[in-house]
Order: C-alpha cells, then structure tokens, then sequence
DNA sequence: CGTGAAACATTAGCGGC
DNA sequence: GCCGCTAATGTTTCACG
C-alpha cells in the first residue's frame, strides 16, 4: 500500500482506461499528448502501485440470460459459533473450522457462491448486503432454499429485486 | 440483440476475459486449445453480438481517497411533473423538459451525478437503490444536502453504509 | 480450422532537458 | 527527476489453403 503521487496526466490516463482498459498505448499516449515509453512508464507505476486493480472484459447479463438481479439483506446469529469445540471436525474439503465464528463461515461461503457478486457489511438493520445474479426466479429461489437460508449462520432475510437498471458503471469518479 | 449460440469454448473464453481483458488472444487462444485466428474470431463474434460488452480497467477505491460507499433507498414524487405546463421554459442546457415525469427527471439527474455508479429501480417500500462512491463523510453530506434532497422529484431517502466489502465482482456467473 | 506474412504495438536502453 | 528517440521483440490480423 505504497503512497503514491496522482497528477493530471495520471488522472487522464485512468479515466481513459476506466472506460476503454483495451486502448493501446499509443492510442492513450497520443490523447494525453505524450510519447509512447513516458506514457508506458505512468501505466505500470499505476499498475504496480494498486490504482490500477486489473483489466476486465464486461459481459451483457441479459445475453447470458441472467435477467434476475437481487439484492438481498442477510441478519446473522451474533453469539459464538455453530460448532462451539470440535477439535478434529469436518473431513478435507469441509469449510467448518473448529473456533470459526458465524461471521467468518458467512463470508467463506458468500465467496464460494458464484451467483453472490458483491458482499457488504453494513450499517443499519441488517449485517450485510449482497447482490445476486441469477437466470430467474426458479434459480432465485432455488438459490435462497438450498444456500442462503440453509446457512446455519442465517437469522433473517430481505429481498428486493431490481426492475430497471438505469445506471451502472465501473468507472470511479477520480477526485 | 442478435440470438447467439455460444458453446463450451466460448464459456471458457468469457471466463478467462471476466478475469483478465488484457490477455493477448495468443495466451487465450493456447488455454482454450485453439490457433489465434479461430479464436480471434470468436472473441470478436462475442464482442458484435454485445455479449462482451467492452473492456475496463478497474480502479481501487481506496488508493483514490474514495473511502465511503453507500447504498441510498429514495422515494419519488408519483403524481404529475414538477412543471406541469411550461412550454418554452428552461434556457439551453437546462434538463428540464415541458412534461417531464418525476421519474424522468431523476433518472436524467442520476446520470450526470459521478458519484452514483449505479442505480436500479427496485420493488419493495423505495423506488430506487442508488450506490454512492465519495471521499468521505463530508462529500456524502454535501452530495445529499446539494443534489439528492435538493431535487424536486425525492421525497423521501434513506442510507446504509458499507463498513466492510467482502466481495465485490465484475465476473458474472456463466449458467 | 490452421498457416504465414505484413502491419502494428510493446518495451528496454540511452541521451537530453 | 521525467521526457522522447530508436531498435529489437512480440502480437494482431487478414487472405488463403
């Protein structure tokens, strides 16, 4: 987590990339009114210093048929865990760990569960937030009796689910 | 929005640019056991047919100073516009259109507002879920003060925000 | 689907401001 | 320190078998 000076031309250079990450860098180069190497050179400092997480190609969920998207609130048990002392417990491959708190089992399955695309801790009611993508409501449900609510960490729940997407982009607003 | 068959090398292929859009096509091809040009070919048959959607780099919040991240419920004004019968008015520039719904008007706001990176209409009490990426604390207040509550169209917000994120993806689960 | 050749892009080294 | 040039290397892309 390397401090790092952000001028201008850098700040120019991300917002390119946060639009276009396949832009050669000549292409970039030329926009900022810089020559390839200095350009090349700003590019992986950004990179090498985290500003830059990594490149990503966006897929279309409709496309893919994913046309449910959820966002649900999750309330977990708060006192100890559900296994309170088994030393040897659960075979390879088990997620349990002996010790292991409610909390610390939700957030290992929410990362196993491919249909959770985002997870947070939040302020409020409710523990967390997640996001869910998925085909349709037969998978949504499916998805919610067998994962989410078979969880013995699990108190309570909230759905709500999204009619129209009128804004999502993955491009910050660079300060 | 061309139907499109897509078979087993084209998942794979997808799952590969979900996790990094800058591989070169010859490292993509090797891992989906192709030549480049078939797989060239693929690629940009995913791309025509807006399964891919573009590329992006993405940015790390944190390493910008955007350290809040919210989630605003906001409920909308139902009945009629804010102007109900103005039929010249608004200078050039001004988003204010003669019959313009709430609706309408919120969502054009929504989209020339940086700090929303997303926004879905929802079902449930509130109209719509807003997420908010600022600085701090300050800049959320002055957000809410200036823009959100200041609108005509809102009636009613309420925040949650992010204390933790545990898991934040791009890559969509490919059925 | 695969091959090969031309066009293009990336990247390291070096000199100059 | 940061910029820009050059030259070698690697990649993309297209016509054709």
């Amino acid at each position: 987590m390397t401090k790092i000076e952000i001028d201008a031309i850098d700040r120019r250079i991300l917002a390119i990339l946060q639009e276009n990450g396949r832009l050669s860098n000549q292409e970039i180069a030329e926009r900022v009114n810089l020559s390839p190497s200095p350009c090349l050179r700003r590019i992986r400092r950004l990179e090498e210093s985290g500003v830059i997480r990594g490149y990503v190609a966006l897929l279309a969920p409709q496309k893919l048929g994913l046309d449910l998207l959820a966002y649900v609130s999750v309330r977990l048990e708060k006192r100890g865990g559900p296994l309170p002392s088994m030393p040897a417990a659960g075979g390879p491959g088990s997620p349990a760990r002996a010790g292991a708190t409610h909390a610390e089992l939700f957030r290992a399955a929410v990362q196993a569960w491919p249909e959770v695309v985002a997870c947070h801790a939040m302020t409020g009611d409710m523990d967390y937030l997640l996001r869910v993508q998925v085909e349709d409501m037969a998978h949504f449900s499916r998805f919610m009796r067998e994962q989410l609510l078979h969880h013995p960490s699990v108190i309570d729940v909230k759905t709500s689910f999204s009619l129209e997407t009128f804004k999502e982009t993955t491009a910050l607003p660079i300060p």
